[in-house]
DNA sequence: TTGTACGCGTTATCAT
DNA sequence: ATGATAACGCGTACAA
């Protein structure tokens, strides 16, 4: 039984001519070594967990399959979860992934409080956090996140230069850490060029009901309040295309009445018509670094404690 | 070792008391059976796999999550498997999905040839196929199919019925299965009004490329032979939607002058404007049922070998 | 270079 | 109702 493990595995050990010979046999029976048997011997499984809020959100798919595609190079295996925004839902996937022994996780905007998180991360070997920030770091968990508040600056430094007086933003719930630290930007950017920041000037999403429903209320609620409103920030992209339509069905020409701009560059930001004005950032970029990141870990490699994404302005049609 | 094994397990043989006691104290310990030992103990892993062309393809995204909600309703997890319709790619996931010991698959549009898929599928314990029709059924495979033909031609009898005489089909690549039953079916419908077939009236969508690009171009080859081009079937809501713009960019009016109907109902075809008329599948539901499925295979109930899944025409407003 | 005993954490089987 | 033993399929450590 050894020789063949050695031969399969790869250690030295034995004969060429004898590691050949078991090569092409065990080829021939169609014997692979049990990945279960070898996890309970070795205690690793090739096998790391990615848990997103929603698979179906064009901002996470992207990520999905970047982490994907680099744990296949590498030979491992990732299982998917939804969270769908639900706090059990994260608790209970983040116990099932440690039942199954995983080498590593990529966890994205869990909202679990952070004295509960904690108690997760450390069971695990490994651990990418997206989007959250930790207290003080843990020896085994990288973070990574974008830098949300210098993007909405970009972005209303944008829209205040070309011109735009009454600039609105378009909130996400109030628990959206990216959608809090997009409102700071937002609010730093209006004090740096002397505008005064108007709360009248914040709608929040919420993203349970129809998208389209509640942008499209926001939006008339904004400019019921402010009929001068010549500008839209919103905190992402979906909510974005959804103002841009409801602007129009008003009459507002974009970017001529109301400029728009969005974040994420998701990849529908080029497929409507007017082309989105958005902060662009590389999903898969982030979810390749993501894996290669745990795959650092897992290697022993130091790497740094959090990476931090810039966001770049790409001005299309819409602002 | 066995009681808390049984107490654990909810299995009969101990007083109610001891067990309270067994839980109460593992609870405390943070103690939870290693589903790796479990597998290897009762060859039951509790593990699926899930293998998609492209996460990020909005058509693959909803199949995912419906599939992975049922899967955590009933405690199993989800490997997720982007193919990037690389063939090698699906034979080296199958052959790692089964040395994970997955108790079952879901495999999605597998360009893999027929032969040489069938010696993959009878590895597994359950397997529901998507997309593709097997030979002779195999007891443990049961597949889903949407009906494309029928499909195709609604959106071509639609057509027809509101005056269009000239329709073209925009195809997907010769390998996509969905694209060639959807030929069939706009053959059929147009054979059924007594309308010709034309060659000329087809344009390839090679998917490698920039799919605006190649779209755009497949949209001008068509209005250059065919000057009188007033129907536009396409063979996913992707290109439809790409096809919308190309029209309007050159000038025609949707659907004044050209109507176009895609296939699928991806979320994107109500977000642009003007949204889209295409076949309407609950791809959500596709999701779940295939999930289900494989845990009535489980379960040893009987289902059906395979199940048809009826489009519907949704006249939005290009069609 | 090759083979043997043991352990990984759990469950099934058989005994008490 | 409870416990002891073997087995699941592999890798590690050590002996031959």
């Amino acid at each position: 039984m050894m020789t063949v493990s050695r031969a399969i595995n790869n250690k030295p050990g034995l004969s060429d001519e004898l590691r050949q010979k078991i090569l092409a046999l065990a080829d021939q029976m169609g014997y692979r070594p049990s990945q279960i048997a070898q996890g309970l011997a070795t205690r690793q499984t090739s096998t790391v967990g990615l848990v997103v809020p929603d698979i179906t959100n064009p901002f996470y798919a992207p990520i999905a399959r970047g982490a994907e595609d680099v744990a296949y190079e590498y030979g491992y295996s990732v299982f998917l979860i939804n969270t769908a925004a639900d706090l059990d839902r994260e608790a209970v996937a983040l116990d099932s992934l440690w039942r199954k022994e995983i080498d590593g996780a990529i966890l994205c905007s869990l909202r679990m409080p952070l004295d509960q998180l904690e108690g997760h991360l450390t069971r695990f070997p490994a651990v990418v956090l997206f989007n959250r920030e930790l207290k003080k770091p843990l020896p085994n968990v990288v973070s990574i996140n974008v830098n949300d508040m210098r993007g909405a600056m970009l972005a209303v430094e944008h829209l205040v230069e070309s011109g735009r007086k009454q600039i609105a933003y378009l909130s996400g719930p109030a628990n959206s850490y990216s959608s809090q630290r997009r409102l700071e930007g937002y609010r730093q950017a209006l004090k740096n060029a002397g505008l005064a920041f108007d709360p009248q000037m914040i709608e929040a999403i919420q993203l349970n009901d129809s998208l389209h429903a509640t942008t499209q209320a926001a939006v008339r609620a904004l400019l019921a309040r402010n009929p001068g409103l010549d500008g839209i920030f919103a905190f992402n992209d979906l909510v974005a295309i959804s103002a841009v339509h409801t602007c129009q069905e008003l009459g507002k020409a974009v970017p001529g009445d109301i400029a728009i701009i969005g974040a994420d560059d998701i990849s529908l930001a080029t497929v409507i018509r007017p082309q989105l004005s958005t902060l662009h950032v590389s999903l898969a970029h982030i979810g390749r670094l993501a894996m290669r990141t745990l795959l650092e870990i897992f290697a022993g490699e130091t790497s740094p404690a959090s990476y931090q994404i810039e966001p770049e302005l790409i001005l299309r049609e819409t602002g």
